[in-house]
DNA sequence: GTGGTCTAGACCACC
DNA sequence: GTGGTCTAGACCACG
């Protein structure tokens, strides 16, 4: 579990942890059957309340990525190779199609911003 | 003022003000020196509290893009047009950055975001 | 709001609350767009905690039988009438299926269900 | 001894084996006297704890299905015809006297339901 | 040991 | 006032 949390982020921890281990899980360093820490060792991990890990673990859960039994654990799901690939496409369009309409409403051409794609792809 | 307001949007009412202004002043709808609505008008003509209408000018003004004069009213601060351009560039930039990131983590290709950035343009 | 929870069920205090509320929407008992006491309130009149009451409005949300809008509080959202009556429907067969499973491995037939139906119907 | 074991279903392994035992006495698939496999036969059969299926007889020894004698092993205890057909009823009736409530609850009429019975009982 | 539920109490952002 | 997040600590059921 590499899982990296930063309390000054805007974003809450709970969703820092779901969307770490959703990347890790759709590009398959977490495998199918695969046993995720139990919610009170991944709490103590990252220092944070068994709450908080419990509440990134049941978004998992209900986004169908891992399935977690009483008193047993949680367990990556097993999950079609294509329907990975396809999910990873579909959290980045998302994203990028929120960019795409505010630089259409800045009146930024397609060139201007392939240039940018380019520039940031290689330098980040 | 050609501003749309929606409720049950995630994105706190003060910030789509913000963002819809900025957009228009660097967009060059709004000139130099053009007077803005008054707090109390904007709040009228969108249905929300003086407070918000408020902040939303505070947050302008802090950014340099407005100015407000006690007893006078608030008016677009006049900006070098290559300042404006260079405005919009990091506006997209910030964003486009956040999303080559993670795109990167989910081992995306150059080659497929700007597939998927042809596509999105288009039709959206 | 007419909710009434028993803190001996085996039944989660949240479920309970999601389960009147859903009803009650699906009903038509509340209207769309009605109002919904605030987590704070609900809690109070119910006399539990703040966050149970919250966690039932959260599943309720995901339903999408309710939208909540920070700061202003949660409301019943708009649904085609069909839709409400078919949920209806979906409640009732979900459950019914598994007795009439269950009556199945216990070899009990179709009529004498249909009788205890009845009866049950009538005096219940 | 045919049981089915779900880890993955939310109903308790212990709760599965006794429904399944359970039925097996009262359909007259096992019948009085009849030897039931050790604990820890069971446990290794259906790969589960000792403690598991332990808990599983107590409570079937609990409603008074079989008799567990120190040192022999258990027994289906002998049982009255009539009242394990009665017991059959009960069962079905407990469950279906909630489906009807919330049933009425949902305004669903009687002959409604009695629509749907028959059609589930066929398909399923 | 595991997860599931509930509690009380805190701080923050938004309106 | 509203909801959103996080905390610490408790009790229960299951294995």
């Amino acid at each position: 579990m590499d899982i990296i949390i930063s309390n000054s982020s805007p974003e809450p921890i709970y969703e820092q942890i779901v969307r770490q281990i959703r990347n890790q899980i759709i590009t398959g360093q977490l495998l199918g059957d695969e046993p995720l820490p139990s919610i009170r060792n991944l709490a103590w991990q990252l220092q944070i309340s068994v709450i908080t890990s419990k509440r990134a673990y049941e978004e998992l859960e209900r986004e169908g990525l891992i399935v977690t039994v009483g008193g047993k654990g949680s367990f990556v799901s097993s999950q079609n190779k294509d329907t990975l690939r396809e999910k990873r496409y579909e959290i980045i369009k998302e994203k990028l199609v929120c960019v795409v309409k505010e630089a259409k409403l800045l009146s930024i051409s397609l060139q201007e911003l392939e240039e940018m794609l380019k520039h940031l792809y290689k330098e980040a």
